[in-house]
DNA sequence: CTAAGTTTGTGAAAAAATTCTCGAAGTGGG
DNA sequence: CCCACTTCGAGAATTTTTTCACAAACTTAG
C-alpha cells in the first residue's frame, strides 16, 4: 500500500514543496487530530476538504510532495496519516523553546496551553526588566536577557520565540542567533534580519486586523 | 501629479487585487511609519524594498492596484504614501472591537498596546466564567458572553476577537455575527464557518511553530 | 533650456500554485 | 470471481502571482 519509494525526506527533496503546502501540513493535522478524537477510523480526500475548507484535489497534491498515504476505493486510515503528516512536519520530537519578553503577551504564551499540547516545551523565558528576573511563571524562570547564550549552552534549545517591544526585536534576534537558535517566531511589528539559514515567521497581531479592516472597507 | 481617474475604491473593484498584496499593503505601511518617524521625507521603491524584504517591482505594482501614488525621479511622498495607504486598508476611521474570552491570551490582548497605537479599540471583553464577569481590566469591562448582542447593539462594534478554548469557538463564532459582527479574528486552533460576507482571518500560534519545526527537520 | 540621470507605472514574460481530469487501484456485494 | 462503485495519484490545463524590462515622466545640474 505505501508504496514510498525512498524516505520522506527525499521525497522532499527531490521536487520542492510551495511554501503554502507546507502551511496547509499543519491544517491536515489538525483536522485529522480531531478526528481521530472523535474515533473516525478512515477518512477520504473530500471529508478532509469539507472540514478544513481546502479543495480535495489540493490536499491530495499537498501529500503527494512527501509519498502515498491512501488507498484508492477506502481513503485514508486517520491514525496513520496522523503519524506520516507529524513525522513530515518534524513533530515526532519534542521541542524546547527560547521566550523573550515576558510582559503581558510573554506572560501568556508562556502559560498558553496549546504549545505543550502540541509538543512544543517553553524552558526558560529571557527579559530585561531587572524586577521579573527571577520570577518563576507557570514552571518557568525568567532570567535576564544577558545570560541567554548561558543558558541556552545547557538547555541547546533550536527554537527562540520574540515577544519584546519593537524597539528591541533585532538585538533580541542577534541575541537569540548567537545562542544559537535555528528558528524565530517574532511577535514585533517589525522586519527582523538574519543571516541565510535562519528561519523566521513573523506574526503581527495588528497587521491581522488590519487586513480585516481592508476587507471590511472594501465591503 | 496624483493622475488618478476615479476614487480608490473604483480602482480596487475595477481589477482584482491579490489577497498577498493586501497583507503586503499592510507591511508597507509599518515601513513607511518608521521612516516618517525617522525623518524620511522620501523614498524610492527601492529603499522601501530594501526596508521590507520585498522586492520593489513587487512595491511599485501593489501599489498600482489603487492609483499612482509616486513621482517619477523622486520616489514617493513618504507622508502622502502613509496616507494613502491608510485609506486604502480603512484605517481612516477608528474601529471598535469586542474580545471574546478573558484568560491568558484574551488578557494579553487587552493590553496590548498596538492594537490602539494602530487605531483599534477594545470596547467590551465578554467571559463565560461568572468571576470574572464584571472585572475591569485595562479599562474594559467584561461582560457575560450572553449579553454579547445586547451590549454591542449599543456599542455597534464590526471586529470580533476570539480567545477562548477550541470547543466553544464555533459557537463563539455564532454569537459575534449574531451581534452584527462582520470581521472576525481567531486565536482558536479550529476551522470555523461562517456564512458567506463575513470575513475571517485565523492566527493559530501552534501552527506557526510547527511550520518552523518543518522548515528545522528538512534543514 | 538642455542633457544626463533617476524612478515610476505597466504590459509582457516567467514562475508558482491551484484545479481539472482520468487511468489505475482498491473495495465490497452478489 | 466478477462487476459496479469509490477514491487515489499525478500529468495537463488553468489561474494566479511575481518578476522583468522599458517607455514616459520628472529632477537636477550646468
Amino acid at each position: 500500500m505505501d508504496t514510498t519509494p525512498n524516505s520522506l525526506e527525499d521525497a522532499a527533496n527531490l521536487v520542492k514543496v510551495p511554501q503554502p503546502t507546507i502551511e496547509r501540513l499543519s491544517a491536515y493535522l489538525q483536522c485529522v487530530r480531531g478526528m481521530r478524537a472523535d474515533g473516525v477510523p478512515t477518512a477520504s480526500s473530500t471529508e478532509i476538504a469539507q472540514r478544513t475548507g481546502i479543495n480535495a484535489a489540493q490536499f491530495r497534491k499537498d501529500l503527494s510532495y512527501f509519498g502515498e498515504f491512501g488507498t484508492p476505493g477506502l481513503g485514508y486510515d486517520v491514525a496513520d496519516l496522523e503519524a506520516h503528516l507529524s513525522r513530515i512536519m518534524g513533530l515526532d520530537a519534542r521541542h524546547d523553546v527560547l521566550l523573550v519578553g515576558a510582559g503581558n503577551l510573554g506572560s501568556a504564551l508562556l502559560s498558553y496551553p496549546g504549545f505543550p499540547e502540541r509538543g512544543f516545551h517553553i524552558v526558560a523565558a529571557f527579559d530585561s526588566e531587572p524586577q521579573r528576573v527571577g520570577q518563576v511563571l507557570n514552571g518557568c524562570t525568567i532570567y535576564h536577557i544577558d545570560d541567554l547564550a548561558k543558558v541556552n549552552s545547557a538547555l541547546n534549545a533550536q527554537v527562540g520565540v520574540i515577544a519584546v517591544p519593537r524597539v528591541a526585536a533585532q538585538e533580541t534576534v542577534d541575541k537569540l542567533v548567537a545562542a544559537g537558535v535555528q528558528a524565530i517566531l517574532n511577535f514585533a511589528p517589525v522586519t527582523i534580519l538574519v543571516r541565510p539559514g535562519i528561519v523566521v515567521r513573523n506574526v503581527d497581531l495588528t497587521s491581522q486586523l488590519e487586513v480585516l479592516s481592508y476587507y471590511l472597507s472594501a465591503q
